[in-house]
This record gives structure tokens, C-alpha cells and sequence, in this order.
DNA sequence: CTTACACTTGGCTACATCGCCAAGTGTGAA
DNA sequence: TTCACACTTGGCGATGTAGCCAAGTGTAAG
């Protein structure tokens, strides 16, 4: 019971730290507006090609988006929309303590 | 304005980013339920004290927690509560999935 | 004052992460 | 088939993080 709980406790933690960068967590935010292609992505953030695909990797390995191939481009979709909500509510206290 | 928007982009990962810790989100979690103190937070995921007390820090940092003195012991507290909407949300999609 | 207690901080080693470049993969166009 | 394009993967050095022990701080009791 413990073992599970420790387990789901890793699991969750895991996608928090999966958004605990800001370059993906920009990504996330982006595609909370609707998909995304990896280059419109690199745009957003400014990195090397190679950089945001590793970025998109961890985002997709736990689960947070979706990978699509169509044609030569791969677009990316947001998988837990609740995230953004949780961004919000972040924010709010951000701007709070901004004063 | 992109500036602007990198730096409160920033503060929000720092804060995603100290939630990506199990012991660390253990510990909010806990927090949820009410105010405990730091021996009381030890127990809970079992490592030194010294470790525990550096966790709170990076909590504490990010303003996701805050500390109390009353007597020899330090009583931590939940600042950000919204945070255990967003675990829920994570918890449920992490079910979803585990089947 | 001395001691015990509940932490916090410093310092260290081991390990993980970041971002670039270079090389590899797959797809569609010529 | 050859080429260009849109990625992904490998590999590297630089930087950051985790957790332990040991030492320091503040508080309250004896």
C-alpha cells in the first residue's frame, strides 16, 4: 500500500518535472491553443532544432502530449488540458506577490 | 514584453519544478490535509533531516510553502492550495492510463 | 550555565539534466 | 535515384541537483 502510493507519488512527480523548465513549459502552453508542429515550437523557444525535439521527447514520455506524423512534419497535442488551468492559478499568485 | 513573458515563464517552471520531486510533492500533499512539523514531514518519507529541511527550503523558495516557529519546532504550511487540484487532475489521468 | 532538542547550513560526492553539434531516419519532391 | 526537408538520436562538456554527515543556531528545560 505504501509501495503504491510511492510509486503513483514518483509517477506524478515525474510530470511535474517534466514542466519544470521553461522552454517547455512554454511548449505546453502554445499547445494549449491547439497543436503544434516541432518548428512552429522551436520558433516559440529559440533552441536548436535538436534541443526542443529532446524537450518534446519528455513532455510525450510521461504522457502530458501526443506525437502526430503527418507527411514530413510531426505535429504535437496537448494530452492534459487541467495543466493549463493549474498554470492559471499559478499565475494568479505570481501576480499577487508581484505587490 | 517577450521578456516580460520569458520571466514570469521562468517563475512558473521554478515552481513545477519543486513540485517534481516525490518526496517534495509527498510532502504537499501532506500539507494539504494541515500544518505539520518538520519531524513530522521526516517521517513521512523517511529521509534525514537535514534533507527534509533543504526540500522546505525549495518550497519555501518558490513560496509554494510557508514556515512558522512556535517553540523548538517549525510548523510548515500549504500556501498554494490549488496546487492539490492539479495533482488530482494528474492523479486520475495516471489511472486512466494504468489500464 | 549546561544539556537536550528541533531544526538549518556547509560541504562533499554521485548522479541527472541542458544544450549544442554531428550523424542518422523517414518522407516527399524532382 | 537523388536530393532536400523535418525531424530524432548520439555524444559530449558544463552545470545543477540529491542526500548524507558533520557542524552551527536558537529555544526551552533542568
Amino acid at each position: 500500500m505504501t509501495g503504491k502510493k510511492d510509486i503513483s507519488m514518483a509517477a506524478k512527480a515525474e510530470i511535474f518535472k517534466a514542466l519544470g523548465h521553461p522552454s517547455r513549459l512554454s511548449m505546453i502552453v502554445e499547445l494549449g491553443k491547439g497543436e503544434r508542429c516541432v518548428c512552429e515550437l522551436q520558433e516559440l523557444v529559440g533552441s536548436d532544432m535538436s534541443t526542443v525535439s529532446k524537450h518534446l521527447t519528455v513532455l510525450r514520455s510521461v504522457g502530458l502530449v501526443e506525437a502526430d506524423k503527418r507527411g514530413k512534419q510531426v505535429f504535437y497535442s496537448l494530452k492534459l488540458p487541467c495543466t493549463l488551468g493549474f498554470v492559471d492559478c499559478v499565475d494568479n499568485a505570481l501576480k499577487e506577490r508581484g505587490h
